[in-house]
RNA sequence: GCCGGGUUGGCGGAAUGGCAGACGCGAUGGUCUCAAACACCAUUGUCCGAGAGGGCGUGUGGGUUCGAAUCCCACACCCGGCACCA
């Protein structure tokens, strides 16, 4: 039974033969392997597209996710190499990071033996799954010939004045013993190792994404058409834009002025005291003698708590006071100054001033520190609540000069800007909640900072002709995470001669953050070999921007918001001549087993090779793609690849029975199979083009059963129209199921490749139906069912379904009010109630 | 709290103003077989009915419309993002 495919003569009359799964696989990967069908010609002169998808990190084999992932992106690659387009697929290893560290901590080696056993393991897995990557383009961001241009990225932005060296509380994880990014975060943890970060002072590398803030909100604007919804609504919620005013208060005794940063000037009358960060550098510079005592403990009180818990909105306000007042420029009042760890030092200035009548934070703080409260906005009558935030009109908000009383807010608000900016008190500003980028981490396995720190030069960067900076060899021990980077113990590595001044001087021993490496290496497969550029602006422009990113939606806001801004920087630097890398995106969706995300410690994880060895790659394929929408998470538990498999054999056993030959005129075939084919191929071009993989699978389906009956019991096998049929089913089959098409394509007597055939020309006139079910409604309830001419006139169907049997039965009598009718399609008849 | 997405048979899902449940899974009955597997045929939202046929039905309640799963309003629940961000 399993040797089917060497005695077809045997099986054309057996309805249950079946094709040997893994036989099929291994033939026609060699067959691939020396057709090379897509490799992507730069000097094509068909139309590009770009087609791709988040590159993998190569932690160990592929796994279901990575299945998933491949096999919806590779319907689109492959429908566009079906249609004609020259099709830049690519594939590489975002291949520096922990997991290969700490393998060769544990397994004392260097990280890069993990990692190519890996990335082999990967490759040779992935042509397997026969998906369509350009093989000839590949690289890991682990290889120097790689992160040479990563390095070189990185000088060119810091002259640019976009990569900067500050002193700040940062974010640490006590576990990988690092720094981590803002977006790295999540919920006050790490979201690596899940680790509760805590905060460190440290001087560290930023990319000063924050002068990219509005722009980056703003080109959402055009990508809100073509990428998911969740992936816009978090990266503006990430940018966090608010509008508001820096106002400034004079303080007794000090020169300088406080600026604070309000969402809320018309508040501006309510506020009675101010509040300054704790840990910011003014909460040290406003505090009195007297008073510093107090803030240091408070500051040794801020510092122990976790980051979980100072998140926590309902923790009673604590705070201490500076022994300093402040002026309130609208009403002349002196009020007092506190540190609190409600206000955060890096948003806005790091100061607010309190209206506790009007946010509730405010008002909690005012509790605590008996602290007076102005209402400016007046509550609704039936308002129970502490601080009113809602809108209404203005009270209590008046001076000689200026007047709000009975402005709502918005109205409240440019009064009071207008005032300010006149006084030059203070001036309209925009906010974000976006910070800039940290990139340092103190960690081996990633691309070292290419910077040399010379006590007489400051930063110096490493002339262009010494990049790469490679890694020193260190391996096993060397690596263990001890607070500090390991690249500081290669001690030869690390002292080097000023590049300037030629005396003693040490390199940065911070390695890049790896998204660093994945901002840009889009535009390295572009020209993935060229050895003197980062990348080849010529082909960028001549493949660039992407037509579609197949990939996760936990990069939302880090890969995918750095992607961009690189993007809009090296459009600054003339590099390339757009400003978004990725003009559609697709989010897949994760495969769960169960109703939970596979994990080792549930249990419930699902092996890719059992799946494949179990019922193949197309199968398995099939099953992720016909499974349901692509951003809709696919439980295993309820799939079926065994039934996948069922419809697999399905319709090879139809390219058995084709008794025309090649060639042979279908213009005298079945028309009603023939118009089956046409509609079939013509829908299914329009669904993938909408991303509804799975529809397009049922209609292929429906062809398939279509195309069984017509041999069985219609036209017959040697119909024409039978191998039109059969030959449609393997050209839309090969989008999904690679192997078994290329089968049936063999069987009907064709060379290979079905992959690259094009897609099958449908005669437009099969299109048009010979008669339509028009449907009878009685009150919007169907009633009767007619076949009618396409190109009936209202009047005829009209007379059509009022005459109709079951109509005039179903009407009873009554007396027809209305008519509608939407020839050929529909009749409703609307009668007396 | 603010922002976004969703809720359709036993299950995955189709239908985006015009036949609700395409396609598939599962289930039940049958054909083939010594038997099973495979394959094939039939049935499969629910209620009433022998049947013909009919009633009800897309989270809940209202509305718009000749006609609503689809559009509008309110509510409930689920998922995701942001959150002491002033």
């Amino acid at each position: 039974m399993n040797e089917t495919h060497e005695a077809p003569e045997a099986q054309d009359t057996d309805q249950a033969a079946t094709y040997d799964v893994g036989a099929v696989e291994t033939k026609w990967q060699r067959v691939w392997e020396d057709l090379q069908p897509f490799r992507a010609d730069d000097d094509s002169p068909r139309e590009k597209r770009y087609a791709l998808t988040m590159f993998p990190y190569p932690s160990g084999d592929l796994h279901m996710g990575h299945a998933e992932v491949f096999a919806l992106h590779d319907v689109v690659a492959r429908y566009w190499w079906q249609r004609g387009y020259e099709v830049l697929n690519p594939m590489g290893f975002d291949s520096f990071g922990l997991p290969a560290e700490n393998a060769a901590i544990r397994n004392d080696e260097h990280p890069d033996t993990y990692t190519r056993a890996n990335i082999a393991k990967s490759i040779e897995s992935c042509k397997k799954y026969a998906a369509s990557f350009d093989w000839s383009r590949t690289f890991n961001t682990s290889d120097p010939t790689y992160y040479r241009w990563t390095q070189w990225l990185f000088l060119e932005f810091f002259k640019r004045g976009l990569a900067y060296r500050k002193n700040s509380p940062v974010n640490w994880c006590p576990v990988d013993q690092t720094v981590l990014a803002n977006e790295q975060v999540v919920g006050g943890v790490c979201d690596r190792c899940g680790a509760e970060v805590t905060k460190k002072e440290l001087t560290q590398w930023y990319f000063k994404i924050t002068d990219y803030a509005q722009e980056l909100l703003d080109g959402l604007d055009e990508l809100e058409k073509t990428w998911p919804a969740r992936v816009v609504t978090a990266q503006r919620n990430w940018i966090g834009r608010s509008e508001g005013a820096h106002v400034d208060f004079t303080i007794e005794g000090r020169d300088e002025p406080v600026t604070v940063y309000t969402t809320r000037p018309d508040t501006l009358f309510g506020a009675t005291f101010m509040v300054v960060a704790a840990d910011a550098a003014l909460a040290g510079d406003l505090v009195t003698d007297e008073q510093r005592e107090a803030l240091e403990d408070y500051l040794l009180e801020v510092r122990k708590e976790t980051e979980i818990n100072r998140l926590s909105t309902d923790r009673p306000k604590t705070g201490v006071f500076l022994g300093v007042h402040a002026t309130n420029p609208l009403t002349g009042t002196h009020i007092p100054v506190y540190a609190a760890d409600y206000v955060l030092a890096d948003y806005g200035t790091g100061a607010i001033m309190a209206v506790p009548g009007q946010d509730q934070r405010d008002w909690e703080f005012a509790q605590v520190f008996d602290l007076p409260v102005i209402r400016t906005v007046q509550p609704p009558a039936d308002f129970d609540g502490d601080a009113f935030t809602g809108d209404g009109p203005a009270i209590n908000s008046a001076n000689d000069e200026i007047d709000l009383s009975g402005m709502g807010v918005a109205k409240a608000k440019s009064t009071t800007i207008a005032y300010l900016e006149r006084q030059g008190l203070g001036r309209r500003t925009v906010n974000f909640r976006l910070r800039d980028w940290l990139l340092s981490r103190q960690r081996y396995w990633g691309a070292p900072i290419p910077i040399i720190h010379c006590s007489s030069c400051g930063e110096v960067p490493v002339p262009e002709d010494q990049l790469p900076v490679t890694l020193p060899m260190l391996r096993g021990a060397d690596l263990k995470p001890k607070g500090t980077s390991p690249l500081g113990g290669a001690e030869e590595w690390v002292n080097v001669d000023c590049p300037t001044c030629g005396g003693p001087a040490t390199r940065d021993t911070d390695t890049m953050d790896t998204f660093v490496d994945s901002s840009w290496y889009m535009f390295r497969y572009c020209s993935p070999h060229d050895d003197t550029q980062a990348f080849d602006s010529a082909k960028v422009d001549e493949w660039m921007p992407s037509n579609l990113y197949v990939g996760g939606v936990e990069h939302a806001v880090l890969h995918l918001l750095y992607g961009r801004f690189f993007t809009k920087v090296l459009n600054d630097m003339g590099l390339v001549h757009f400003r978004e890398p990725w003009s559609a995106q697709l989010n897949q969706g994760f495969v769960i087993n169960q109703g939970k995300k596979m994990s080792k410690s549930l249990g419930n994880g699902v092996d890719l090779g059992d799946q494949l060895g179990a019922f193949g790659v197309d199968a398995v394929r099939l099953t992720l793609v016909f499974a349901g929408p692509p951003e809709d998470d696919i439980d295993w538990a309820n799939m079926s690849p065994d039934g996948s498999l069922r419809f697999l054999q399905r319709a090879w056993r139809l390219s058995g029975d084709v008794t025309s030959t090649p060639g042979a005129d279908v213009s005298a075939g079945d028309p009603a199979l023939r118009r089956t084919t046409a509609r079939t191929v013509h829908d299914a071009g329009g669904l993938v083009e909408a991303y509804r993989f799975n529809v397009m699978v049922a209609r292929v389906m429906e062809l398939v059963n279509a195309t069984r009956k017509a041999i069985d019991s219609g036209c017959g096998p040697a119909d024409p129209a039978v191998r039109e049929a059969v030959e449609a089913v393997a050209i839309l089959l090969s989008l999904v199921a690679p192997y078994v098409a290329e089968e049936m394509w063999e069987k009907l007597g064709h060379e290979p490749t079905v992959a690259r055939v094009g897609w099958p020309v449908v005669d437009e006139a099969l299109l048009v139906e010979d008669s339509v079910t028009a449907v009878v409604q009685i009150q919007g309830k169907v009633r009767a069912r007619l076949e009618v001419s396409p190109d009936i006139t209202e009047a005829d169907l009209e007379a059509a379904a009022l005459g109709d049997e079951a109509v005039v039965r179903a009407l009873d009598g009554k007396p027809v009010r209305k008519v509608i009718v939407k020839a050929p399609k529909l009749v409703n008849i609307v009668v007396e109630a």
